[in-house]
DNA sequence: CTATAATCTTTACAGTGTCAAGATAAAAGA
DNA sequence: TCTTTTATCTTGACACTGTAAAGATTATAG
């Protein structure tokens, strides 16, 4: 039972304990220290696998962020309605949830840098976030079957993006309470959304 | 030119000192010793004014959010619009304008636990926080005067909030770039939010 | 004028990220 | 198979962090 001298597969380790301790102590408690001494490995160890702890938390922000993309990319696949629109509703309900039930991982996910769209130029508004690109599709085609002019269409998907985003935001830092269903409370927010 | 052994008013100092630091190097980087030496004072000097490093940005806190609080009424007081609902927008603008003219003050604000309201009850939706409290009233009235059902207006205030406030986190966090007149943007996002 | 209390300094300790030097073992080359 | 190289991990060190205890200084009260 000697442990080995090599882990074997340390770095994907660190990764999942690094996870897993923003998921339990969010990210203010996270050390590098810490994640070393959840793998039964020296503090100074992760510095074969990682250039500094920001390098760590950006690998880790990828591994989070594919999960998120993965749970959007069901909603699409299961989901079958016949228009857009209430699938673009679903999106939202999804993204929302995603953060509702793994409330660690917004701010965690927004704290650093993950993408970078512009406005200035006309065009349909390019990033390189997989989540938002998604979202952006599908958004593009239900207000262009809306009829929007094009001038206003990519307004109207940040303003539809913002919305979920700081749905999310809210929910996560516990700013609103609610002690029913969660899931049906979400789906109004995102349908009421009068101006 | 000595310097006396009491400072004379280094609570305010403090307070001041950590507020520049959080504006200039983000909360990230910021550190009891360094707002201590930022006031001339030794390292445990803070702990004679505040218990602990959170207490210390709790008050730095309030005195944000004071701020914050005077911009959104100076809005209200100035603005002469016929109806609530021009006002509305304003107020979602100013909100916006706040964090993009002070763009570390977002995630200092929002960081920490600053405001709690309870959905679950009927009734109008009771919160400690002023600017929402602000924001509510004012919603209150359009969202009433628009003949929108009791049951749904507490549901489209958060929803109305939500998008004023994901938009001051995508904006701060420079999610989005542009180059032009960023305020008749943030009005354009606000007033186009189709669901 | 003295005693008390408030304010600030010094010293100390545990925890942090990071680097350099060394130990170990796996992989590659002979 | 034996040696060399390389990847991986440990140890020790350093500066920086928050925080507590003990002492110095000065304002304030009696």
């Amino acid at each position: 039972m000697d442990k080995p001298y090599h882990h074997g597969n340390l770095k994907n380790a660190l990764l999942e304990a690094g996870i897993a301790l923003i998921n339990n102590e969010g990210e203010s408690n996270f050390s590098l220290r810490k994640v070393a001494a959840l793998c039964g490995v020296s503090h100074a160890a992760p510095y074969s696998h990682f250039q500094n702890k920001e390098d760590l938390l950006k690998e880790m922000q990828a591994y989070v962020t594919a999960q998120f993309m993965q749970t959007l990319e069901d909603t699409v696949r299961t989901s079958s309605y016949p228009d857009d629109s209430e699938l673009l509703i679903q999106i939202g309900k999804s993204y929302v949830l995603f953060f509702l039930h793994h409330p660690q991982y917004f701010s965690f996910l927004f704290s650093q840098p993950c993408m970078a769209l512009d406005l200035s130029m006309n065009g349909d508004v390019e990033c390189d976030f997989p989540p938002f690109r998604l979202f952006r599709d599908v958004a593009q085609r239900v207000l262009k079957n809306m009829g929007l002019p094009a001038t206003k269409i990519n307004d109207a998907i940040i303003s539809m993006w913002a919305l979920v985003h700081g749905l999310s935001s809210i929910v996560t830092m516990k700013y609103v309470h609610y002690d029913q269903n969660w899931e049906t409370k979400i789906e109004d927010f995102i349908r009421n959304n009068h101006g």
